[in-house]
Formats: structure tokens, sequence, C-alpha cells
RNA sequence: GCCCUGGUAGUAUAGUCCGGUCUAGUAUAUGCGGCUGUCGCCCGCAGGACCCGGGUCCAAAUCCCGGCCAGGGCGCCA
């Protein structure tokens, strides 16, 4: 990659914020307010010169206004700045708000004063949306491109779902904590770990927050994290990145159907505050949010392997679904359903097994479509269990001893889930390519900016 | 890691099959000029590109080989 830094030295006087203080958003300014003095702050989005008449579309991060400069009844000193202003320039405008019928919003706002706080280069790509470039090249210029409408959009979803989740927790007792991402052995098994140097030891960055999470349910009984973890596959797909966010909890005292309860509770609740209150970012995305109806469907494995057989596909009793078979399943059925009582052979050690079938587990995932979105069940509670699952695991329990020394002082049964944050934001914005949900994705090849 | 497809101005694309008026077309962006109601404003002018290396050939953006990068798929994985 080419980085060429250029530092032009402008023969601008920039101005400063001095007592300015922001009065109103864009968006908040309405026709109502005609003839009241406005303060606002941002940056040019775009500029349309007609020769005597001017218009400058200010953008802030919550919508663009309509600056219009007339020629003839402006004063020299903001002719001049309106001049000067260019696409990006970090703006401040002080004028009337002025109501009309010629602009979509019915309002615009005529200028008596302009401070230019910042100048800038021409964009590296088109943030207006008219030659919208690849994602690739959008991502090489990420701090830019997160100022285009849409990709505000996106993460202002992301943030009410967030804020949702939290509420959601928060309200049933849930308590947030924070477990280390720097961990000691690469012991989970499953996922391969990054390793890093820590103070001259090998240490590794973590792939979740099981175990700790676990162990905290003994204390805290009703735990949740929502955080980045770190998986080192060197996986190629829109779906994966290497660094992602999770939305974890756990829960003593409960099972994998009181946390499926929980957890499908949990995406109504997002779904309708997203879909009530992202009106305008939907919108912008064109596209919505369906409010699920409760209970999701539940499947179990065996259901879906005999559904699979009807289609002409045949999956050998105890396999995975390959990913091809997860999108046929996911066309019939459209939206959220639970795939339950999975295989051992296709879950994680801590993951309890059926007391009717020893062969199942009381595992879950919930699916979106083709896409895994949640992984959940009921744990191993009793330790000389999880000894014997992890060895069947091919797993040494002398590496675990450290958190099966938990076991010993009276582990609750307990259960959970862990929701991919950017494939819930896929889900809730339409969005194909987990990279586009994701501020700064990192991936196997990706790791600037 | 494997398979498929691709890489042309700042951005997005046409041209590549079938090598030759390609002096590389278009849109948008940029710069300059013009325009009194734009909202993908409009009009005129200007500058700006064939991923890198090797090969075939009289001749390569175009064909062949290698590399790098990207997109999609698979696997791994969540």
């Amino acid at each position: 990659m080419s980085l060429r830094i250029s530092v032009v030295s402008s023969s601008m006087d920039l101005d400063v914020i001095g007592d300015w203080k922001r009065t109103h958003y864009s968006v908040d300014v309405k026709p109502e307010m005609d003839g009241c003095e406005v303060t606002l702050f941002g940056w040019v989005q775009e500029i349309r010169d007609l020769g005597a008449l001017r218009f400058i579309i200010l953008q802030d991060r919550e919508g663009t206004i309509q600056v219009t400069v007339l020629r003839k009844k402006t004063s020299a000193e903001v002719l001049s700045k309106a001049d000067a202003l260019q696409k990006r320039f970090s703006i401040g405008v002080k004028g009337t708000v002025k109501k009309t019928d010629i602009t979509p919003r019915g309002v615009e706002v005529i200028p008596k004063e302009i401070k230019i706080f910042n100048t800038a280069e021409s964009p590296p790509i088109d943030i207006c949306g008219k030659t919208l470039a690849k994602l690739d090249v959008c991502l090489d210029a990420r701090a830019l491109d997160l100022c285009r409408e849409e990709n505000i959009a996106v993460f202002k979803i992301q943030h009410k779902a967030v804020e949702a989740v939290r509420e959601f927790l928060f309200a049933r007792g849930f308590i947030e904590v924070h477990t280390p991402r720097f961990i000691g052995s690469a012991t989970e098994g499953g996922a391969a770990l990054f390793k890093v140097d820590y103070f001259g030891r090998d240490a590794f960055l973590a792939q979740s927050p099981q175990l700790y999470k676990e162990q905290l349910v003994m204390s805290l009984e009703k735990v949740f994290e929502i955080g980045p973890f770190f998986r080192a596959e060197e996986s190629h797909t829109r779906r994966h990145l290497s660094e992602f966010v999770s939305i974890d909890i756990e829960e003593a005292f409960a099972d994998a159907e009181d946390v499926m309860q929980l957890l499908e509770q949990l995406m109504h609740y997002v779904c309708k505050t997203v879909s009530e209150k992202c009106g305008r970012e939907l919108a912008v995305l064109k596209y919505s949010v369906k409010v699920p109806e409760l209970p999701f469907k539940r499947l179990t494995y065996d259901d879906v392997l005999e559904e699979l057989k009807s289609e002409g596909i045949v999956i050998p009793w105890g396999e995975d679904i390959p990913t091809p078979v997860l999108r046929t399943l996911g066309k019939i059925h459209p939206y959220f359903y639970f795939i339950t009582r999975w295989p051992k052979s296709a879950r994680s050690f801590y993951i309890q097994p059926c007391a009717d079938r020893p062969e199942l587990t009381e595992g879950f995932d919930l699916m979106w479509r083709w896409i895994e979105l949640v992984s959940g069940g009921t744990r191993v509670a009793s330790k000389r269990l999880l000894v014997k699952q992890l060895e069947e695991k091919g797993l040494n329990p002398d590496s675990f001893r450290c958190h099966l020394q938990a076991f010993d002082y009276g582990m609750p049964p307990h259960a959970g889930w862990a929701i991919g944050l950017e494939r819930l934001t896929m889900m809730l914005t339409g969005k194909k390519n987990i990279r586009e949900v994701t501020l700064y994705p990192r991936d196997k090849t990706r790791l600037t900016p």
C-alpha cells in the first residue's frame, strides 16, 4: 500500500470556535422555527453553485441541512467565507431559519456568520453515494468512509441494539462484567488463538469469556459481558473476523430452555427497539426490521436432518451442518429458529449431555436465515463429567486446573449463550458483509487502518 | 489453506473472447469559466489510468507463465 502523506500548507486563516455553542443538530431545525437564529456545526457535504446563488449542504451526525447564500443580499465577509468552502471543510454557521416550500425539508438557513474550523483535501472516495467505491477501497479510507450517511446509520443502529441489550439484561438482574483478554494457556480447544509476548512469556488473546463467565455464576449468579474476542482462524468469508464483539451471558440455576426464552425475548426487544427508534436510519439503508413473533421455532438436530432428507440432502448423523446446507435451511426457515439437541460430537466439552439421550447435548444455536447468530446451552456443572468430556475431546484436564478448581466449591447448574454483535448488526441493517458493520475490521489480510 | 473470478485516471466502469486508427471511450470527482432556487443542478474547457515481473510476437491493456492484491465460494470456526 502506498501511503502518501500530503501536508498542504493552506493560506487560509482558520477560525476558532470561540464562544459559539451548537444550538441544534441539522435535523432539529424545523419550519416552525422560521425567523429563529441557530448555530450549527458540521461539515460541508456538497456545494451547488448557481452563480448568484450558492447552496451549501451542511452535514452533521444527525443529517443535513441546506445553507443558502444569496450573493446580492449577503455581506462581503460571509460571502468570502462561503466562496472559500469546499467539500469536507469543518464549519460553523450562525444564521436565521427560513421556512420555504422549495427545499424537501421545508427549511433552509440564511447565514449571518460562517466559521471555517478546518479545510479538507478532495476526498479519495465519493461520500455522497454517486460513484460508490468498492468495500476494500472504502475500508482503506475508513475514517472518511464512516462519514457517509449510510455508515453513520449502520453504527447508530448497532448502538441502539447494544443499548437495548444492556437495558434488557440490567432489568433482569444481570451484572455486567469484564473478564481478561490475556490468557495464560491455549486451552479452550476449538478456535486457533493469537499468541502474544507477555513480559517474555507466551500469552494468548482470549477467544471467548466462556470459562470465566462460568466461574462467575458461583458468585454473581447472572452475568453478561460485551467485548472483543479474537480468533486466529484463516477464514475468508463474509461473516468471520479475526476480532469480533461478543455479547455473552451466563446464568446460575438455569438450563438451556431458560436461557433460550431469555434470548428470544431479548431478540424481540432488540428488533422492536430498532424498528421503532431507528426509522430514519433504516430509511437511509432502505431496510426494515421485522419484529419476530414468540416463541421462535425450535427444531432439534434430528428434525433438521429429517427435513433435509426430504430436500434430498443427507448429512451423516453426528456431523456439523455444512455452510451450503445451512443456506438451504435458511430458505426453508427465512427468519429466526433454534436448532437444539446437537450431538455431542458437534459441541464443546463444556456442554451438558441430555439426560434422556447421552449422545445428544443441551446445546443450541439460534439461526437467522442461514447465519448462526447465537450459540449456547446448558453447561456441565459436575467436575467429574467435565473432566471426562475434556478427555473425550482429546484435551488435557491438567491444563484446565485453574478452571476446574472452581468446580470444587459448589458450582451451580447454569446455562448461557453468546451473540455475535456484528452478525446481529448484519441482521438489523441488511448488510451482507460483516466488514461493513465493523468500524475497523480485522481479518487475515487487513490490519490497517 | 483450497477453488473460481477479477485488477484500466481519485472513484466507478467500457475495451480483453477474436493482438493492430486505443492517439485507451464514458460517468463521477478535481481545476478553471459561465449560470437566480438547486437538491444526482446544468453548460463549456482542461488535466488525469492499462497491478508488478518475465515470455510469445513485426506488434500486447488484450495471449502465456510467475507474483502480489481484491471479490465470491468452500474448509476451519462463532
